[in-house]
DNA sequence: TCGTTTATTTAACGTTCGTTAGTATAGTAC
DNA sequence: GTACTATACTAACGAACGTTAAATAAACGA
């Protein structure tokens, strides 16, 4: 950890922070002492507590989530969909609370507007995107577009449940649930 | 609102600074300007700053998530549980405020360990209470607890998605998608 | 070896915070 | 009318905040 870069490690800190006490609840006092560096060493790096924060959710976050928006099309779609989120309950300390800091933000805790209308456009893209990998399942039948809404709104819950609560969902019951909401559209579930 | 007396003013602008700001972006002197009054009135009613916001996750949302808990158990299971989203929608913004305010903190963003504590008690609460509701309903089918586990997290978005999120969720597309999940344990579902 | 850039420090600036001491006003009981 | 209590204020305390100025140490090409 230490043979890392003082950057890399203030942001790591930083992280830490911005998740246990918040935006206005961390001070870059705290932060440089549980780096070991001094105090204006953050401010060698970052211009001001406001851009480590911007950084943060800007860079590490968008950039988690977009990796995590890669899924493999190329399995069944119950499987696809219980893989991403079984995942998720092994992201790294650090990717986590990257992650869960996000969502903070996006429920409008302690960021500024700018971040709030990132927060929107990514949020906006969600139901296409699962709409486009659910279309070959949903085409024919009738309420297909409410059961692409009650899917995203589930994996919502279980990424919150993984992500920001701390806690750790097994394959099956996430594959259960999944398959509940996709009965009827999808081959391969499990009831 | 002037004539209600100064000690309910001042938690009424409480919450919607502690909503706006969190904890610590919060400022005695800012409820103060808020309210109209001088600063140290605040500490007459409230000894400190943390009572202020411990009365109002403490008595404010409890009393409010208790009285929301109160479903009407003669309806239709589908009626019921949209009903109970539905009304969601129709929360008087005071009321949302406090409402938006406990769910983060029960996402662990501002309080404290005891806040904490009290969250997952209330939390844990929650699974059973539905269980009961629907126990009539899913005792002869093999998946009948996966099914309740997925409409409570299908429940938690959609609250979120009104009191967090701000949205407003038309009743049909509430339905719908409770629908989705209950479908084949209740009779007058929608698809 | 010297000059320059990079990395790091101590010390402090001005501001704002939560909180309190001290005082004034208004109503009420006797 | 006087003592008392509840309600309100002005002013200030000490502490902590974000931020910066100024100085020092290390690294490195010339």
């Amino acid at each position: 950890m230490d043979d890392k870069d003082l950057r890399t490690r203030i942001k790591e800190v930083a992280v830490a922070h911005f998740n246990d006490n918040g935006y206005h609840g961390t001070t870059i006092r705290n932060i440089a002492k549980d780096v070991g560096c001094s105090l204006p060493m953050i401010y060698y790096y970052y211009s001001s507590k406001k851009e480590l924060f911007d950084e943060i959710i800007k860079k590490e976050f968008f950039d988690l989530v977009k990796r995590q928006a890669a899924l493999s099309k190329n399995d069944d779609v119950i499987d696809l969909y219980t893989k991403f989120i079984y995942g998720l309950n092994h992201l790294s300390d650090y990717h986590r609370k990257v992650y869960r800091l996000g969502i903070k933000v996006y429920l409008t805790f302690d960021g500024d507007e700018e971040l709030m209308n990132l927060m929107d456009e990514w949020e906006k893209g969600i139901l296409p995107r699962h709409r486009e990998i659910l279309q070959p399942y949903i085409q024919n039948i009738p309420n297909g577009e409410a059961v692409v809404r009650t899917l995203v709104h589930l994996l919502e819950t279980m990424i919150e449940k993984i992500v920001v609560k701390n806690h750790y969902l097994p394959k099956d019951e996430i594959r259960e649930e999944i398959a509940i909401v996709l009965q009827g559209i999808a081959r391969g579930g499990l009831s």
